[in-house]
DNA sequence: ACTGATAATCTCAACATTGAGATAACAGCA
DNA sequence: TGCTGTTATCTCAATGTTGAGATTATCAGT
């Protein structure tokens, strides 16, 4: 069998045959199966009435334990996107009641954004049926096929220094 | 070793011990990589004067082979975005002189973007720096596990149905 | 030829992100 | 106490994408 990097991979062979682009066969790969994955759970969010960085802000507070709150730094880090991206996002949360800022009496630079109870209770409510998905997007693997992937991967998340997170 | 995932998994084991969340060690791997690879590729491109949307049609273009031209809903599909979004990356490489629309003359609904002189010498200049730059970013990987990691992405893509491209 | 359905592209408002800069607060040290 | 540098968050204009709808053209069947 073969897909759509396949395919490009043989034009390229074709038009550049000076260009030995194996490259392309696992960056490629990562990114339009990034692409594609995240439509797929999106649509699953859309269920419950949320998009998925809304779902990502409140995975990230739920699994950091009670009581469920982080700094806005924190947060971002752990979404890897820009300080403004994450102040635009608990603003609309907030506003939607999914989490509270709570400003900190030791450092009052900082800000502690908190789940509220109702986002508790939702992202509670989503995780399950979210990790389903998940797994059912993965079936085409057998378990043996899985570790081994997540474990390459893992090497190259290693190499590029991708570390910690809370 | 671990990464950012496995901190990410522990902690969903510690919070909610009832879930096994296996899937997150694939698919948060998969994002968090494509958007760490996206980022490296993206400096890469500026030496160039270059997004990275524009060199992906230049690149589209350029593979399928001369006349170096495709239509819009072709490069869309490659893409993999919405017709608005090429339409506007077209009109702003239309201008930069990259590409050119041609109307065509058996069904005048569609065009066909083709490339320029310009940009035909710019994306041969730009993609062996590019896979050489793509090389380095997958180091960590011997020749075998590239295969392997290669392979299982292609099983998963397969999987959600992505087939051809021009 | 006509009519309805389908297809290809463009338009445009809404939205989320970036990236640079502003603001406010802390930390170390003379 | 007063400086200087650093840290945390917010602000805001610019940018690129989405998604729905408009426009124009083709195709199939009558």
């Amino acid at each position: 069998m073969s897909d759509a990097v396949d395919a490009l991979m043989a034009q390229w062979k074709q038009e550049r045959p000076d260009i030995d682009v194996w490259p392309m066969g696992v960056i490629g790969r990562i990114s339009r199966l990034s692409a594609l994955l995240g439509r797929e759970l999106k649509e699953s969010f859309a269920e419950y009435g949320l998009e998925p960085f809304e779902f990502d802000v409140l995975a990230t507070l739920r699994r950091s334990g009670a009581p469920y709150e982080l700094t806005a730094g924190a947060l971002l880090k752990a979404a890897m996107v820009t300080s403004g991206a994450i102040t635009n996002r608990i603003d609309r949360m907030e506003a939607k009641g999914l989490v509270e800022r709570v400003r900190d009496g030791a450092d009052r630079r900082s800000v502690r954004i908190r789940l509220t109870r109702r986002g508790l209770e939702l992202v509670d409510e989503v995780v399950g049926p979210h990790v389903a998905n998940e797994e059912r997007l993965l079936a085409a693997l057998g378990p043996a096929e899985r570790d081994q992937l997540a474990g390459l991967l893992r090497v190259l998340l290693e190499s590029m220094g991708d570390t910690s997170l809370t």
